[in-house]
DNA sequence: CAGAGTTGATTAATCGATTAATCAACTCTG
DNA sequence: CAGAGTTGATTAATCGATTAATCAACTCTG
């Protein structure tokens, strides 16, 4: 029944050297007291043995399993695969594995993500959560990405600057009159966009909103967002709060023969791959996403680590807390490429 | 130092019943001997006590983890969310967790993340590979998700057949004079697209390929593909291996105010989240990633249960299987959107 | 009704690592 | 040189679940 395992374990190396297994542990953690002569002939061993501590065996006694679980509910997302690889780097490099938990795209079944995640014992959860939801004690320690506006959030980019740093761009290039192009006003994400977009409007500016989710349950899913009579209205800039759709702005306006960013400008967020290889390639904001899961896991493990240290004679609950970092927003960096540009001249005829 | 865990195990419930914790163990597995009376009263104290097994303990006794490894080479990759949701909600329907490995699109670092993932103990191991590679022997069980035509492949979308599906849609349609667009000849996943779509070419069509990867390493990277001159040229239908090169195609035609799908038809691989919203809406191909989910990890799980089944008298490298399925192929759909029409009659003047 | 067989439970070992408690052998110090 | 303190190790318990081995109490059968 037992498993034929990579070979060794500390008993074997214990048994090769003639000590016990506790000096072989104590030796290797560099905790209990080794002399410095066993300590090296106990290192030297385990590394000729190729010995990997059994995280099993370790997970029984500490009750730390060393794994972490992640939890991004809206999976169409395509800002998964940055963030997926970004917080498994993070938690690599911090000494934790990452077990994935979907949701499916649906809001009910966060919860059950979640609960699977705690069934198997992880130390803490990293969670995107899916616009509005709050995040409910969980009964482990949770950090949440979020937007700075959002309360319980432990660190995210700061959408609200990145907004500023668009405006600012096509502000400066000479603009006035701005489409924001958004899709859920229940997001924090997307507000705080729009909202760092709208703050920078210069005087006599004019910016309206466009959410897409509201014109689609118009007009139908995927129906025209109609941006050639916006441009016969005067809007020259058309910003949206992601990549997906400004990819859907810059494609509308193209089949309807307007030359980007010659007739209009078009800029989004995310800076997803496709957003540099397409023509005209997209002016938008990337995050740092490193940046953003360093923090992330930083704080996650600081609370774990702290619950471990003080003991079980501290109730449970007490440990559903929602990790909290120094910085809270990592800044957003302005990508500019080819679907920005001045605005056209006033048809002044 | 222990932790305060959800609360109850085995040896809660046998107190509070006055019975062993064995027979509390049968009883829930049903494995010993037990009877029906006592059987029920330990799955109600059970239910009462909100109790689930610790998956660590039960791990270190049988040298199962209950947990699979996900490994995507190509972060970068846009399948990526759909791939690692239907893995996990497969893995879970089956009752295994999903650790993700990430190799930061590095091809050596692709071992590093196997390696992680095997000192965690995984069970087995999910990987669609990065192009060209070969999967070394990894002393684990192993799914591989990559082409039929590829050598140790457990299942995958039947590509070939997709590309025969896309070709006989453009040939229908009345199309004669491919460019066929691909990335890296490496790839097995391209060549079998672009095997199919040759292979249903009619009498005295034509069919050239594009690789990018060529064409940037002259071009410089993100240059045009020459897709203008290409029509000029008398191609018609432009046909990708991927979606994100569709789009590539799709916007440099449009800048060039080549009418699409009018002038020229445009069609992709993969039906990507976007592939549906831009304007004209992507004809492409989708494979059933459910399908092929659930058929890899059934086979990597067969794999899995009768090594155990088989006793720990087996040298470990026997266990260095790749997992295989019956059915090792799954085909695509073709998704008919806008971007794909009759061509242009010829201008004979 | 003796002996074999069955039923329903318990005992005790085990998976690997960690760690508090203990202990033997030194080394000091006054 | 007796007693306190230190050093370097070992002992043994523990985390939770599983399971082979054992056992007591029945129920048959010839």
């Amino acid at each position: 029944m037992a498993v034929a395992r990579t070979g060794s374990n500390l008993s074997q190396i214990a048994a090769l050297l003639g000590v016990s297994s506790a000096t072989v542990s104590n030796a290797l953690s560099g905790k209990g007291r080794v002399s410095a002569e066993l300590a090296e002939k106990v290192r030297a061993t385990a590394a000729e043995l190729g010995y990997t501590p059994s995280l099993t065996g370790r997970a029984l006694r500490t009750g730390r399993t060393g794994v972490l679980g992640l939890v991004l509910p809206d999976i169409a997302n395509p800002l998964f695969p940055q963030i997926a690889q970004a917080i498994e780097h993070a938690a690599s490099k911090a000494g934790y594995g990452v077990l994935i938990a979907d949701s499916r795209g649906d809001v009910a079944l966060q919860t059950d993500a979640i609960n699977r995640l705690i069934e198997r014992n992880v130390d803490g959860i990293v969670i995107v959560p899916r616009l509005g939801t709050r995040i409910a004690d969980i009964g482990c320690p949770v950090a949440v990405i979020d937007s700075p506006s959002t309360p319980g959030n432990t660190v995210s980019a700061d959408h609200w600057q990145g907004g500023q740093a668009i405006a600012e761009h096509l502000v400066s290039l000479g603009h006035r009159k701005f489409l924001l192009i958004g899709n859920n006003p229940a997001s924090n994400v997307q507000n705080d966009r729009i909202g760092g977009m709208k703050s920078r409007l210069p005087e006599g500016g004019i910016a309206d909103v466009l959410w897409i989710e509201r014109h689609e349950q118009v007009h139908g899913k995927g129906s025209l967002l109609g941006l050639k009579q916006k441009l016969d209205q005067g809007f020259t800039a058309f910003a949206a709060v992601s990549d997906l759709h400004a990819l859907r702005a810059l494609t509308e306006l193209q089949r309807a023969g307007i030359g980007v960013p010659e007739d209009a400008s078009v800029t989004g967020f995310d800076d997803l791959v496709w957003s540099s290889v397409i023509t005209p390639s997209l002016t938008t904001v990337r995050m740092n996403m490193a940046e953003i899961a360093d923090i992330a896991i930083a704080a996650l493990v600081r609370v774990i680590e702290a619950d471990t240290a003080s003991g079980s004679d501290i109730p449970r609950t007490a440990t559903g807390t929602v990790a909290a970092a120094e910085r809270s927003s990592v800044p957003m960096q302005l990508v500019v490429r080819q679907t920005s540009g001045p605005p056209a001249p006033i048809d002044s005829a």
